[in-house]
DNA sequence: GGCGGACGGTTCGTAGGGCGAACCGTGAGG
DNA sequence: CCTCACGGTTCGCCCTACGAACCGTCCGCC
């Protein structure tokens, strides 16, 4: 009744409600391409490159069985792949299909357009501050990579043509 | 390939990571309790007062049909009650109910635990200047208080005992 | 060389979440 | 009064998530 109401936000208030905001957002863009914000966030990661259906389990905190289904309904919508994997019969690398890549880059588009919107009030030094003390929290706390940086990622996702990182 | 991988992070891709990472506490703090992330967040809002199911739609951005279900699983685990609105025979406030007060307060303060152990790596200026940056945004965006500051609500949300803030 | 265990994935059943459309009773204004 | 807006619920549909059970391949070890 003294210090609050003063428009000061603890940190962890500040958190979850910020992340509440972009998870909207999340939501909205990804309704926008007839996707749901799990299926969103997978392109999103398979933007970088393919991955095993263990480690996309690992990425997204998803537990096996979880991640059957989901790659199965993206994997029905024409979105990706599932592809052999050369050295390991039983194993399987989930990839973008050509139209799962230009959908990903779309929603990856419109979503950094929503996210950067919701920063409009902040100075570009404040913005700064900002990305700089947000990640170190994502450093310190090895929060897979469900989001590039806009630049990184394009090089090798690019193509279908048999490449094999890994 | 030349600024990049020196672990400086674009504001979208830190504000996306980190909310996957508040996302992820979220579910395991309600794990601990038996709850689903979004009956915590229910919970959590009405720690500050009973609130009208269209409220809550309008709060929590969910359509009424899915608030009915929401409310409803939750009532069946006894944390959560159906007042009559006393000047509106059609409405209904929803409130904690004293379990669910109990359950609510612990899962409270497991969120903020864990979500500020999420910024141990952080010294108290840097925590404070993050929180006032998230603050402006969450701010400026308007967002709905799902998460309240830490000694606000207790009053309100006392007890059973009649209350009707509007 | 073969055997047994670890590993990668899928299947199945269950429960929760979210939506729009249709519906119902009450409130409120002409 | 009568109508219409409003607060909520119901229904049917699909997506999400999990654990347990299962299957085939891989690999280390004797």
């Amino acid at each position: 009744m003294d210090k609050h109401e003063d428009g000061r936000i603890g940190i962890v208030p500040a958190l979850v409600r910020s992340t509440f905001l972009v998870n909207a957002v999340y939501a909205e863009s990804g309704r926008e391409y007839g996707l749901t914000p799990q299926q969103g966030q997978l392109l999103c990661v398979l933007m970088a490159q393919p991955y095993g259906m263990s480690e996309l389990g690992a990425m997204l905190g998803l537990a096996k069985s979880s991640l059957t289904g989901l790659v199965d309904r993206t994997e029905r919508n024409g979105l990706v792949r599932r592809d052999p994997d050369p050295r390991d019969t039983r194993a399987v690398r989930v990839a973008l299909t050509a139209r799962g890549s230009g959908l990903a880059a779309e929603f990856y588009a419109e979503t950094t357009r929503r996210v950067e919107k919701l920063t409009a009030g902040l100075a570009a030094a404040e913005r700064d501050a900002l990305a700089g003390l947000l990640g170190r929290i994502v450093l310190d706390n090895k929060v897979p990579v469900v989001f590039l940086e806009p630049d990184e990622g394009t090089l090798t996702a690019r193509e279908d043509e048999g490449r094999d990182i890994r």
